[in-house]
RNA sequence: CGCGGAGUAGAGCAGUCCGGUAGCUCGUCGGGCUCAUAACCCGGAGGUCGUAGGUUCAAAUCCUGCCUCCGCAACCA
């Protein structure tokens, strides 16, 4: 019976260290979309998302909260799980990478590739923390120090396997070459070439054995895996591949239509991923979309920041079809995003209630009082607006189609609601009220209200990808059957008539008051902002109690800093950076400094100033400009140089 | 010259690949309507397309220089 066509598609798994924020979820949504959408047009769709649930930081994150990883990801996963469901994304399948089915397959792969050479031992070095057991990346250290416990890291090696990747190169840029469609939008498919093809790939590491939480190699049980081959191969082993005899339903399925993903991982998915496939001789992913980022006004979501907005708590706010509809057509397909509680309160009132809503409310209202509330059958009461409404809905219907195609699910919103608009409109030329007056004009009613109901119908079926409980509101208030929503009835000849309109349903939308809302959030953040406070403060009194107690220090420690007093002569930004200055300091002799005060001081600001050098501090490079001793200031953000008094002779020395 | 992205009405965006009347949404101003959720419909105002050159009959679009903003990278001795 099963003859439609397939249709594979999956989102990025979501990492288990923490609950994902609404940036994250926006993913999910869009994928959901295009799924709905292609089921609708009746491919069989097979939409497979997860969590990624391996790795050091959830190892350690566990152990700070003092239970197992495993006990850890369950949370979390649960969280994720939840999340997806209130949003209503409908997945056919909930990958975690510690399903036993998936880490058996993901030991085979790398047994495979192991003996065919194309993983090989090496070793890895980077920076390392002894008490934590841990290698971080430069990046990740904070001031050159452990981002955890805050204690120097040295340069370690440890063993670790590499994957091959230089060998499958030439063949990548081939296959890049023959499948112009294989990345979207082009733009990131230059950034891969140019940034990382052409400069020649580096080996990936995939194997760490400075920690365990991970799938164990057997080939050598001290390493277990690391990230990419784990995470990637997901969306082979959710549906049944094996090195050996795979499952029918991989057959069927792979290679995916569609992978999903963040254009922070466009990397991994259009460079390693293929590279591992082709190591394992399986076919390549269709098409990788790399959607933006979405901002909270104007900056990127951290926590840091303070500005992440979390899917329950906005869906409690505004419901979870106006963050859906407001995700999907606000966000674009080339760049960043942004959300703000303002366009979310306009789009929802504008768009959903007023354009949408109140046109369901007043066609609803109008068939329950001059119809007693049963859908008439069109007449031959004919006019001209009518082929004006049925050329806006085929139209709408045409450019949405095009747009979804491409999935420019944002612009194809755009036709949809034309649609609804060219409704309203028609409500406008036609004048039912008018009609309603007279019985002579009872046929050209009839005809009316027919065709808004089919209308509505036809736009509520593109909406239903974005709104799927919206449009089965819709259905409620006008009875459609359950086939009203298929795309390849969107027809004016479907049948719409005959049945009893739900007119007390209709009110789809409330409309937000804006000025109230922003008051609300307003006083909320307050309160937060206090809290925040209070609780930095204690944070502060509890480290001042703690240093005081540990870093007493005695006379002999101070007398090893030598503190001279200097005068800047010369004063000018280090090239190429942004927080550097370069100066030259007479203390007696002269010395060049470079401070990174730039941000808060010109040079003209400096020079001819005294101040306070720590004159014999080991010299050190920065950005390339050798430094010999570092000028006193006081402040994290907001940095004051500590100048002295001029009368001070250059050369003393301060105690 | 570290890599990349962006600059188009008051705000948010499309158009740029492939030159040919500058478009959409919100806001704003004026009008219409009363079936409907103070909603809906029509019309107007508002743009040197960052900037300076170049190519062309013709440039938001192609080429070159410059300016500004934003990520990443680097970087507070």
């Amino acid at each position: 019976m099963n003859n439609k066509e397939k249709f594979y598609i999956t989102t990025a798994i979501a990492y288990t260290s923490k609950l994902p924020h609404i940036g994250n979820i926006y993913e999910i949504i869009l994928t959901d979309a295009i799924a709905r959408y292609k089921k609708k047009k009746g491919y069989d769709v097979f939409f497979l998302t997860g969590t990624d649930e391996h790795g050091q930081k959830i190892q350690s994150e566990a152990e700070a909260s003092g239970v197992t990883p495993q006990e850890y990801v369950d949370k979390i996963a649960g969280g994720i799980k939840d999340l997806w469901d209130l949003y209503q994304c409908e997945y056919d399948k909930f990958i975690r990478t510690t399903d036993k089915q998936h880490e058996k397959v993901v030991s085979h792969i790398y047994n495979k590739l192991y003996e065919q050479g194309d993983i090989y031992k090496s070793s890895y070095e980077g920076p390392y923390c002894t008490p934590c057991e841990s290698f971080w990346t430069e990046s990740q250290l904070v001031d050159g120090k452990c981002p955890d416990c805050g204690r120097e890291v040295k340069m370690a090696k440890e063993e670790a396997y590499y994957l091959r990747l230089s060998k499958y190169a030439d063949k990548l840029l081939e296959y890049y070459e023959s499948h112009p469609e294989f990345i979207t939008p082009v733009s990131r498919k230059n950034e891969m070439v140019n940034n990382f093809l052409k400069p020649g790939l580096q080996d990936l590491c995939v194997s760490r054995s400075s920690f365990t939480w991970g799938v164990p190699l057997e080939f050598d049980p001290k390493h277990v895996s690391y990230v990419w081959i784990d995470a990637l191969s997901n969306y082979i082993t959710a549906i049944g591949y094996d090195t050996e005899n795979p499952d029918e339903l991989y057959n069927k399925l792979w290679p995916a239509d569609l992978h999903v993903i963040g254009k922070d991982i466009v990397r991994f998915h259009t460079i390693y991923w293929p590279i591992i496939l082709m190591a394992l001789n399986v076919p390549l992913p269709k098409k990788v979309l790399g959607h933006p980022w979405l901002l909270f006004g104007e900056n990127k979501m951290s926590k840091s920041r303070g500005n992440v907005l979390y899917g329950d708590k906005l869906a409690e706010q505004f419901g979870v079809d106006a963050v859906r509809y407001y995700l999907l057509s606000e966000m674009g397909f080339y760049n960043d995003g942004s959300i703000t509680y303002e366009s979310l309160i306009a789009r929802t009132n504008s768009d959903l209630a007023n354009i949408i809503g109140n046109l369901v409310s007043r066609t609803s209202a109008m068939i329950k009082q001059y119809f007693g509330g049963v859908v008439p059958a069109p007449t031959n009461a004919v006019g001209e607006a009518d082929e004006t409404l049925k050329n806006a809905v085929n139209n709408a219907k045409e450019a949405f189609m095009a747009k979804m195609d491409e999935y420019l699910v944002a612009d194809a919103s755009e036709a949809v609601l034309n649609g609804f608009k060219a409704c309203n409109k028609y409500i406008d030329e036609t004048t039912p009220w008018v009609l309603a007056k007279s019985e002579d004009s009872r046929n050209r009613l009839a005809t009316v209200m027919a065709n808004l109901v089919q209308s509505i119908r036809i736009c509520t079926a593109m909406l239903y990808p974005y709104v799927p409980s919206t449009a089965k509101r819709i259905s409620e208030v006008f009875a459609y059957a359950d086939d009203a929503y298929d795309y390849d009835k969107l027809g004016f000849d479907y049948k719409v008539d005959g049945v009893t309109v739900n007119a007390d349903g209709a009110k789809l939308f409330e409309r937000i008051d804006e000025k109230k809302f922003m008051a609300a959030i307003e006083a909320e953040q307050k309160e937060k902002e206090k809290e925040r406070k209070k609780e930095e403060k204690a944070k502060e009194k509890a480290e001042k109690k703690a240093e005081k107690a540990k870093e007493l220090i005695g006379i002999e420690d101070f007398a090893k800093v030598e503190l001279t007093v200097g005068k800047i002569l010369t004063c000018e930004k280090v090239e190429k950076s942004d927080k550097l200055l370069k100066l030259t300091v007479d203390i007696g002799e002269t010395r060049q400094v470079v401070s990174g005060i730039a941000k808060w001081y010109a040079p003209e600001d400096l020079i001819g100033k005294k101040i306070i050098l720590v004159s014999n501090l080991r010299p050190a490079v920065l950005r390339g400009v050798e430094s010999n001793g570092m000028i006193l200031a006081s402040g994290e953000d907001d940095v004051k140089v500590v100048f002295i008094d001029d009368s001070v002779p250059v050369g003393s020395k301060v105690r």
